[in-house]
DNA sequence: TCTTTCTGCTACATAAAATGTAGCAACTGT
DNA sequence: ACAGTTGCTACATTTTATGTAGCAGAAAGA
């Protein structure tokens, strides 16, 4: 059972470990950030920009939970992907094609 | 330039497929939703169930738009996947393995 | 040293989204 | 005719996100 302090159990009731990672992928920005810094590091004010202005409320409370669940963490250079963070974007990253052939046939 | 109606253009504003996909997959439950389709086809209710109770108005909600976005669709035997829903969800498989591997690590 | 300009982040009122519950109209089977 | 499905809607309540302002600390320049 994983269990996440201070995280919702929405979608996690069976504790399956893809049911808490939809859960948390599923919050608003949460994909976006992930993304964003997988194209590069950036510091708290650039990567608001980047998500085209997202609410630093917002933002400060999803990087939290990113660095507690050991996605992303910060340095001297900003925030930016653990080694983790970055496996996963990379599993990711087949979706990024996928979405052309998707928006072409819409 | 992907445009969906009714849709909001949170996170779109450039208008590149992936941003409109990730706007999409970031909404509550929809990556979830998506999920248990993939697993297999299911009635309105019975999804409803398998998504932890999720209220009707929200599934409904989401429904229509992945439906819209021709993600999944709607025959007797009630919700499914359609061709591109599947082929997003297969590219999202690799996620599944590697969501165990990352709640060990935890 | 004294600004200026970054940094990450917080407060708080407003607006938007999600929940929970009840129930409707249409169809299917007995 | 009746019971049990189906997909779905209404609506009041609660939760979540937005937008704006601004604080405290570090670094860089004059």
């Amino acid at each position: 059972m994983v269990k996440i302090p201070g995280q919702s159990t929405r979608g996690s009731r069976t504790g399956r470990p893809i049911m808490v990672l939809l859960d948390v992928l599923g919050q608003r920005w949460t994909l976006r950030i992930l993304w964003e810094l997988h194209q590069s590091r950036a510091s708290f004010r650039t990567l608001q920009e980047r998500c085209d202005g997202v609410s630093p409320t917002l933002l400060n409370k999803r990087l939290k939970n990113l660095r507690s669940l050991n996605l992303v963490d910060l340095d001297k250079d900003g925030y930016g992907l653990s080694a983790m963070g970055q496996s996963l974007t990379e599993r990711l990253a087949p979706v990024g094609a996928w979405a052309k052939d998707w928006a072409d046939q819409l």
